[in-house]
DNA sequence: CCCGCACTTGACAACGTTGTCCAGGCTCTA
DNA sequence: TAGAGCCTGGACAACGTTGTCAAGTGCGGG
């Protein structure tokens, strides 16, 4: 009997298979399989026969093999923007929660920002053929992901919404989250308030400027420019933003912060100031009531963005849920300090 | 001709497989095959030919049949005990990297701290074939692993060692870190320190102890039970334990904090007392030098024993390393005001 | 003009599992 | 005791891919 073929190079030593196990065991393949799959039709006799060999061989079902024969995965793909954010520690969780109540696992990885890396890794998940995907975007063109729909993989993105396809989002309520925050300085007093922010080609950030504006047209406030960052958010640039507003001669009293990375650092600006300055900043912060005073903020909800997210995911696989829809899940102000301070003119 | 199968229930609207995008470039299958992979041996002109039918019908390869045929699925498994914990952010996004770069997907779960899911989640992400598992534990019975090891399944255990079994793993110097915390106290002046950590069943909680004891014992202070909380790491319980510690005739005029959970209660009790009580805490926590007075902590760093563990595994994976061994890598103290506080007696 | 060579291409088996279907043995009833 | 029906177990094909091997093509040199 000439052996046609080697086996492939692989790095495992030649696992068990059910074939293995059958010999062993003295049965049949399908035997085993069912034994495996706790499938009724076999005798606790032979049950036990087979359950012998397969101890004793140390088997594990091969699901490479299985999900091939049988179509579905039961994993579902989460491609998020920075696993190390803590924004996305919750969000990733509730995902996997969600994930494991319908048997499904989860396999997810960052873009780090970046839209080819997110188009890498969203594709090479779908090789993997995961059932569904979560998606927080890094780009703004996600028809890449088209032909994948169509051939089925449910698709839901989450934190800023799908570019140029028509797709299930969920997201926070940016905008009145901001209007929330800014009006809720106008209230206490100020007039002259700062907006630090992240790029407006981001979602998001422009959500929440567009929110910053629309609270200080309620107010009848002109805005000025000199009021205004909306670029990168290294600390070096937001400080320097920071330092720019809060001086001159008709200096901000307020500030709004934009995303968490910039709170960071507009409190250490402050704190470095004799003069208080108001502060609301837009997501929550661990221990931000600890600090002096309490940071007040607009805080979003990442673990239910990421429940919702989750559940419609596995609606659409269902097949309860089909027509895409957009869902805003509301913020929520804290009031902790910072933002109550009157302004010190 | 009839149809002895019926192919059988999939959530995928059958995608297309190599074979159709061969019947509709008018080519063979094996050359589908070539064109995907990018192998050589292909005129221009029938590649250009494969690549249209492959865009026209939105192909894309089955990477299960892939794995199946090949027998390695170039992904690694991580099995964590909670992705919202902070801590595991930057392990777990460095894990990632070097996964990365060596071309492999990153599966992860949490474990919850629950030994049977962790088992669970083990065992499925190796029924995944996956090449390797970086495991973060929660059981102190990892026996069920062997026939995986044995198998060839690459495995390396981080932040806490396996239990039962001789494997790789990654940890901090928890003793060294802890012992030298509370000996920065001592040389401040203080020798009636409290120390509230985790069930010393938990490893990582039970070297901090250590750590303690041995600092104690170094400065010739016996320790008194009172001054020592090991339970469960909830607020409630944590709040009590140091509330108690800080009353009674003769309190403790410090406490050294086992972990960042801990460390946060701690915090706002002490921020509730009028008299100054001096703290040092194992791990590091955001914003940690924005509060009054900054808190002093012993910091790990989590990027790099996720760093670590991952190349061992993809060094074992290489066969370059096959000893069985235990790195502890160094802590660093961070000193911001809460730690050099003097004894107020 | 034919042979050999390089190169391109495709037929086929195999990876490990599960669905289908049939065979054989058993029990139960008439 | 024969026939019907049930239950258990196994043979076989198929999932979509890749490795092997051989056939086909065209070209240049002897």
């Amino acid at each position: 009997m000439p052996e046609t073929q080697r086996r492939p190079e692989s790095r495992y030593g030649n696992r068990p298979t059910m074939k293995d196990v059958a010999a062993r065991a003295g049965v049949g393949l399908k035997t085993v399989s069912r034994v495996v799959n706790g499938e009724p039709g076999v005798t606790p006799e032979t049950e036990r026969r087979v359950q012998e060999a397969i101890d004793a061989l140390g088997f594990r079902r091969n699901d490479s093999a299985r999900v091939l024969r049988k179509g579905s995965t039961a994993s579902i793909g989460l491609v998020l923007e920075d696993l190390a954010d803590p924004f996305y520690g919750p969000l990733s969780r509730a995902v996997e929660e969600v994930a494991r109540a319908h048997g499904a696992l989860l396999i997810n990885g960052s873009s780090a920002e970046d839209p080819d890396r997110e188009q890498e890794l969203a594709l090479a998940l779908c090789a993997r053929r995961v059932d569904g995907l979560v998606v927080i975007p890094a780009g703004d063109d996600h028809r890449y992901l088209e032909p994948e729909i169509k051939a089925g993989v449910a698709t839901v993105f989450v934190d800023r919404p799908a570019g140029q396809i028509d797709a299930d989002c969920v997201l926070s309520d940016n905008f009145g989250g901001a209007r929330e925050g800014v009006t809720h300085l106008v209230s206490h007093g100020h007039r002259r308030i700062g907006f630090i922010g992240d790029m407006p080609r981001i979602h998001t950030a422009a959500e929440r400027l567009r929110g910053y504006r629309a609270a200080m047209e309620d107010a009848g406030i002109p805005v000025e420019d000199a009021w205004m960052s909306l670029g990168a958010t290294d600390p070096l640039r937001v400080r320097r933003a920071a330092e720019e507003m809060l001086s001159g001669p008709a200096p901000v009293t307020a500030i709004f912060s934009g995303n968490n990375r910039v709170t960071v650092t507009v409190i250490r600006v402050l704190a470095e100031r004799a003069r208080p300055v108001a502060l609301v900043a837009f997501d929550d912060l661990e221990l931000a009531d600890l600090l002096q005073p309490g940071v007040t903020v607009v805080a979003q909800d990442a673990a239910a963005l990421g429940r919702t997210a989750a559940e419609r995911l596995f609606g659409q696989l269902d097949g309860t849920l089909i027509t895409p829809e957009r869902i805003e899940l509301p913020t929520r102000l804290v009031t902790r300090g910072s933002g109550e301070l009157p302004p010190a003119d």
